[in-house]
DNA sequence: CTTTCCGTAATGTTGCGGCAATATGGCTGG
DNA sequence: CCAGCCATATTGCCGCAACATTACGGAAAG
């Protein structure tokens, strides 16, 4: 699971960080509208978290924007202006959610894994390639019938690998996937995630081949 | 994936220069307006930065030009001009983007990929001919049904032959296209890629023809 | 304190791609 | 019309960089 929280605070966004990491969230934080945009192209993230005033104006004129580039993709609000005008002004724009300010940390928790169980979006949602099934609400898989056990960071490299399935995935863009957009990252590290991933799924009509100089691709074994 | 970057200062170069490329982004450099317009006709870049200011003018003057020779090529203008009235005038004169300096290099890094990503653009554009099919997006290539396994030059070298299918393409072009502008290259390699490319595509109707002393020329057996 | 995760590095493996040796075929000058 | 030359064709070889795999150890969680 990865959010992408925009915040221009730092002392919020901190706090909210190891809030959500504590409940197994990896978070992308960035400060200014334009950033948001940009980290929304990624496609990577389940649900933003955005902050209303912002250095760039009001993060309500993005939602539109964020809506064509990833259609479904919850947004929460968070605002000091908590009038009822105004969070149905938020939620009229298209915000899936609106909290006034200031809030308790473990509420706005709450409400990102209560959009996360939503069950018409992408939560229980689930692509099976091969004999490989996915979870795209849980982040857990299926391999020839026997449930894998997979690590975070293997999550998050999966389920790029199978929402592309068929299709190459540039070493970056898992790189990006994997780990925030700030993480450089040194050595092999992906590569021994790809391995460890291989072998797990080793007994199932599915294998992620390596595109020299490019990426990986995960295919159905003809 | 291959951009032009037009800079002529030298050390901002060098480090955009060494950044792309440990994105795996291919880059061509000169420092004049005159060089960039002869690189893009090569046709072989995605995306083209320019810096505003160079030696030869003002680089917002040449992007009609740009435009004339490759309709559709993204382009990201670089400047030390950071007002709004200048940002507007940049982006209504056909640029895509408009960057501030001084600016952080993983700034350019991200905007670059997120033009790359842009779905309207070159990604999931095919070219056909004959039985050949080649996707501008990925790189990939269909030759009578059979998907074609290709190797990292073979891909450059084959994505100049399809967008000027028909048309004879200079050896020095397609020099350019599969190494870059520096890299000086010795023997006959460039043929060797060239035999190992119409080897694959053989069973295809669609041929690539040598035009002595000239080049080579890709066309539909009639 | 134990366990799990994951980053790092050491080592093994693969295959791209540069080079050159040799073959082929077309053009030119005699 | 032939000889010789030069551009291109084809193929094998092999270095090296990219990738694979595994072991190890630090760190964080429980």
């Amino acid at each position: 699971m990865r959010i992408l929280l925009v915040e221009d605070e730092v002392d919020l966004a901190k706090a909210l960080i190891s809030a959500l990491e504590r409940h197994d969230i990896l978070v992308d934080h960035v400060t200014t509208l334009e950033m948001a945009l940009e980290a929304v192209e990624s496609g990577v993230h389940s649900i933003a978290v955005l902050d209303r005033k912002l250095p760039d104006g009001d993060s309500l004129t993005i939602i539109p924007r964020i809506r064509k580039i990833q259609t479904g993709l919850p947004i929460i609000v968070l605002s000091a202006l908590g009038a009822p005008e105004q969070r149905i002004e938020g939620l009229e724009t298209g915000a899936d959610d609106y909290l006034a300010k200031p809030f308790v940390v473990d509420e706005l928790v709450a409400r990102i894994r209560a959009l996360m169980r939503r069950p018409a979006m992408i939560a229980d949602m689930a692509v099976t390639v091969g004999q490989l099934t996915f979870n795209l609400g849980d982040g857990s898989a299926v391999a020839a019938g026997e449930p894998l056990t997979l690590t975070r960071r293997e999550v998050l490299a999966l389920e790029v690998l199978v929402k592309r399935a068929g299709r190459t995935v540039a070493r970056s863009i898992l790189e990006e996937a994997v780990y925030g957009f700030d993480d450089e990252i040194a050595s092999n590290t992906l590569d021994a995630h790809i391995s460890r991933l291989r072998r797990k799924i080793a007994p199932g009509r599915v294998e992620i081949h390596s595109i020299r100089g490019i990426g990986y691709l995960l295919k159905a074994t003809a």
